[in-house]
RNA sequence: CGGGGCGUGGCGCAGUUUGGUAGCGCACCUGGUUUGGGACCAGGGGGCCGCAGGUUCGAAUCCUGUCGCCCCGACCA
């Protein structure tokens, strides 16, 4: 595989520093800014683009689920907060206090949201009485605090956009269906528009959210070997309805307390787009989610007619594709590696031998390979190519986590390979958190689910040696 | 919270060791020539040198304090 040629200067090459390439990326595309803010970022406008689109398709996606949306307060009391004990315990450490209003110091402090499950939990009591109310299947998009002592864009930082969703249902069964149902729209949401394959499984005890009877996630792949929890979907079981007292009367007459689960995926994802298909040129975006799915350039644009026919071809594709012209001034290389930093998928060169020719030159953001297509057919011949593009890049993201996935059955093994090759390892668990613990110790590899997909690669854990059942997917992870 | 680094036009930096008119590259503005992979020439605008004290005739530079940010760890989406 040719390396490929890196045209500008101000990205530094992934082999070279993966930390350093991430934030020259995400400068380089104007996605976001450091604020003024400690730990908070501004997402600019090519950014929060992305981030809308992702929004739009999550949004109908879990409409056709039955899903409402709402909105809660950003802020929580403190003994609203305290109400689930595992809860708080796992919140406590990074949640923002607001302990003045104006001038006076209020009698309880209130916390700024770092999750909403209390508030939604507090609805839910008041407005649940019958079965016949249930189930209650809620979402907000709105953002969270979480005060984080180290901040990355994208990945970590002390605010952050996402969706949370929140229902109550009558019966364990129907609860722990809606969970499963929630992590596959993630999954399915994930490998379709934004090319990234993911693995879905069960968090182990240590790894689940505060509060959650069962965690399920989906993992996903870096470029660096390093996992990336993408979504996260949760049965709440009845825990969080006996601490706050959500009952219902079923058709005995009988009161019964709700089940509830909870799912979440935040702009965190964004990070995932940027590590699983950006190159050393910049960033690469899926055509389904990508702001811009062509950008026109014109060449020699000052020629007679040029700029003319470009914006004739502007007008065309904008009625199917996301488009955008750059008849800036700036000189066409220019605008090749600007586009190309920005991930655009396609870029549509037109010049004077072009339009002489009844053509324009398609140039794919995967391979800068070059299309001459004539501008009859251009409508249809972009269209193929974005899907091609986008089917290409998926396929790509699975070969990466295929090349980045191992398998250990003796512990040398499992720590030779966490230390030298990185990825994910598929490795024998007996279960017992003291090794996962010991893992995590020894190579700062952490359980990253129990796949769905199993397969018994010994019959003895990888750590302790004792029997164990339960095949795992161990990594780094962000 | 530990370990490291950095605060100087919008961005990236030099200048600090040895105090003496604030500089460079990019970006920006004007005009011209250019335009198929980050064009060139000429002219121009923009800086309480993070903040607060101190030393000094004089501080970006020395001293004291303080605030902020970034990177690497531990904790987390």
């Amino acid at each position: 595989m040719a390396q490929e040629k890196k045209m500008v200067e101000e990205i530094t090459s992934m082999e070279e520093d993966f930390a350093q390439w991430y934030t020259d990326i995400i400068k380089k595309a104007q996605l976001c800014e450091y604020s003024g803010v400690r730990g908070c970022m501004v997402i600019q406008p090519y950014g929060y683009a992305i981030w809308e689109n992702i929004q739009k398709n999550l949004d109908a996606r879990f409409k056709k689920t039955g899903v409402e949306n709402v909105y809660m307060p950003m802020f929580i009391p403190e003994n609203l907060l305290q109400r689930e004990k595992d809860h708080v315990e796992g919140f406590a450490p990074e949640v923002a206090w607001v302990t003045h209003g104006g001038t006076e110091k209020l009698q309880e402090r209130l916390c700024v949201r770092p999750t909403s499950e209390t508030l939604f939990c507090e609805h839910y009591a008041g407005a649940i009485r019958s079965y016949r109310d249930l189930p209650k299947l809620y979402n907000q998009w709105c953002s969270v605090v979480r005060w984080e002592k180290t901040t990355r864009p994208f990945l970590r930082s002390a605010e952050f956009l996402w969706q949370e969703g929140h229902t109550a249902h009558a019966t364990a069964e129907e609860a722990q269906e809606r969970t499963i149902q929630m992590l596959n729209v993630y999954a399915d949401f994930c490998e379709q528009e934004l090319a990234i394959p993911v693995i879905k499984g069960q968090k182990t005890d240590k790894e689940k959210f505060a509060g959650a009877h069962e965690t399920y996630t989906i993992e996903s792949m870096m470029h660096d070997g390093k996992a990336l929890q993408s979504g996260t979907s949760h049965n709440f079981g009845d825990g969080f309805a006996k601490a706050f007292g959500i009952q219902y009367l079923n058709d005995n007459n009988e009161l019964t307390h709700v089940h509830q689960t909870s799912w979440g995926m935040s702009t965190r994802i964004i990070g995932a787009i940027i590590m699983v298909h950006g190159d050393d040129a910049g960033l690469k975006l899926p055509p389904r989610i990508a702001p811009i799915q062509a950008v026109i350039v014109p060449v020699a644009q000052h020629k007679e007619g040029v700029l003319e026919r470009a914006n004739a071809l502007y007008d065309q594709l904008s009625e199917k594709f996301r488009m955008k012209l750059d008849a800036s001034e700036k000189s066409p290389g220019w605008k090749f590696s600007e586009y190309e930093m920005r991930g655009v998928p396609v870029r549509i060169e037109l010049g004077p031998k072009d339009i002489e020719n009844n053509q324009a030159v398609l140039v794919s953001r995967i391979d800068r390979s070059k299309t001459f297509v004539s501008l009859d057919n251009i409508e249809e011949e972009l269209a193929k190519m974005l899907d091609k593009i986008q089917a290409q890049m998926l396929e790509a993201a699975k070969q990466n986590r295929e090349e980045k996935t191992s398998s250990a059955v003796t512990y040398e093994e499992f720590k030779q390979i966490v230390e030298e090759k990185g990825g994910f390892v598929k490795a024998m668990w007996c279960g017992d958190e003291a090794c996962e613990m010991k893992i995590k110790e020894d190579t700062t590899a952490t359980s990253r689910c129990i796949p769905f997909e199993q397969e018994q690669l010994a019959d003895t854990c990888v750590c302790c040696g004792k029997p164990a059942t339960k095949m795992v997917y161990w990594g780094k992870a962000y």
